[in-house]
DNA sequence: TAAATTTGTAACATATTTTATTACAGTATG
DNA sequence: CATACTGTAATAAAATATGTTACAAATTTA
């Protein structure tokens, strides 16, 4: 199972870009992805620390973009929300005693690193406003 | 959670590359991966689905490589072992009458569609032999 | 200043996925 | 014919992701 912070952070985003003067409550974010709006909050939690939003508690309160969507790119968001991209490692420590078993995670993390080179490299690429100017 | 199925199909073949002229047992190979023997033979009756390994039942069966480990791409293993590579969705279906709701997956999946090209293309230039002549 | 609305967060519940275990029929070997 | 494997089903346990409830604190506005 692979969770969806990725994409509501991404939605949430694409949604505060689209009215950069208003503070969007979590309710209203929540309707759109059809999600707990504490859930919402949650990202948006992620988001303010890294400052990339603001919000302001209290009536009419809610969240609006802090920086120039030009200039977020989504390898940004991508490493906000995701430790690493990668295939996966098993759950329990391979046998030390076998010279695969002993190795196998050291060369899966060389792999995986340059896939998230690759990836990164292509996510780097595209800023908040390209994705959103695509709606 | 990211499933280990990848890198359990990975540490399989490795070991079958390694002693190409012996059947190996689920046992000995959950030995190496710390892992319960069911699970390898799961993997294994994957494996054998796409006819990249065969298998002998009964006293001294076993499984052993049935492809040229230089022919084999770990492009092909991931294509046996994951669907396709991507940052998620959010779970449940957003909601249709915004603009936004309405169209994010769609442009997730073109995103992640890019994604799953590039980094097929890195997979593609690494044959089981080389990954495994690292150990 | 009181009512209403919203964030922030904790605590807990449910759902889903992944991994593990048990069991046993079937098959080949020696 | 005993032994040692595979193949597979059924079930359990563990881990993770998502959902819900509750409420204190903040801010607006009437």
């Amino acid at each position: 199972m692979i969770s969806g912070k990725f994409a509501i952070t991404i939605h949430i985003l694409t949604l505060l870009h689209k009215f950069p003067n208003d503070y969007l409550s979590s309710e209203y974010i929540a309707g759109s992805i059809n999600l707990n709006p504490v859930l919402v909050r949650k990202e948006i939690a992620n988001l303010k620390a890294h400052h990339i939003v603001e919000s302001k508690e209290g009536k009419n309160g809610g969240t609006k973009l802090a920086v120039n969507a030009a200039e977020l790119t989504l390898k940004q968001i991508f490493e906000m929300t995701f430790e690493t991209i990668g295939l996966g490692f098993a759950k329990n420590q391979p046998n030390p005693d076998c010279p695969v078993g002993k190795n196998i995670n050291q060369h899966l993390e060389v792999l995986y690193s340059e896939m998230n080179q690759n990836v990164s490299k292509q996510l780097e690429g595209i800023s908040l406003e390209d994705f959103s100017n695509q709606f």
